[in-house]
DNA sequence: CCGGCATATATCGATCGTCGGTATATGCTG
DNA sequence: CAGCATATACCGACGATCGATATATGCCGG
């Protein structure tokens, strides 16, 4: 039970990251912005996912920075978090199209006749 | 926080009566299915899904049989259940969108001249 | 004819990702 | 100078899922 197994705010870091290197709050800006507002990811939970993510080799930290006095710790995705992204996301559409396709037999009750 | 959090084996479970009522095995059959394997459902993911889903209005008996001595009972979606799962499904594919779209965006690191 | 497997339901403890809250610290703005 | 945005991090609680277990029937192969 490995990487297979990927909630929403996870996936939505993971997301965020995947156009380039960010640090932490910038995750969380991102990803309230992907999810237009839907999911507001909880500190606790960035910095978790974060760990968790890197402990997997999904993620990898990419360098330091001190903005205003402001500690700022870049993260990035590594090759193989590019990979289980990708991997995530097609997961994601294939269930959206067969629930679809599952709902639309549904809603077809009668064969109109010609 | 209710119907938004749906993880993928409550969205399965859903999506597996989007075509008409089903008992509960079936269920965790067609689950399997849908998913090419990927997701085998433990009997007690299942009930305790059909129960939550029962409570927030989405589930709803339909029925019981009896074939081969063994006692069939059986789900399926109410109106707000159809509602929901193409709410959700809608969601999956735009975070897989997403995902798809920040991922060609990582992938074009120069701009080749003309 | 009997052991094992598929069918079918259901409950229970453990695990673990997420939530909500708290802590700490700096800089900008009203 | 109070409040808010920025920025990091930890901790207890919650709850969905997992894994295991229980019970019962019918079918099939050896």
């Amino acid at each position: 039970m490995g990487i297979e197994d990927i909630r929403e705010p996870t996936f939505l870091v993971l997301a965020a990251l995947a156009d380039g290197a960010k640090h932490g709050y910038a995750v969380i800006r991102e990803v309230k912005a992907i999810s237009d507002s839907r999911v507001t990811l909880r500190a606790g939970t960035l910095y978790a996912a974060l760990g968790r993510l890197a402990d997997q080799g999904l993620v990898r930290q990419s360098g330091e920075e001190v903005v205003d006095g402001r500690l700022r710790r870049y993260y990035d995705l590594t090759d193989a978090g590019v990979e289980v992204l990708a991997a995530q996301a097609a997961r994601l559409r294939q269930n959206a199209a067969e629930a679809d396709r599952r709902l639309r037999t549904r809603a077809r009750p009668v064969q109109a006749p010609a």
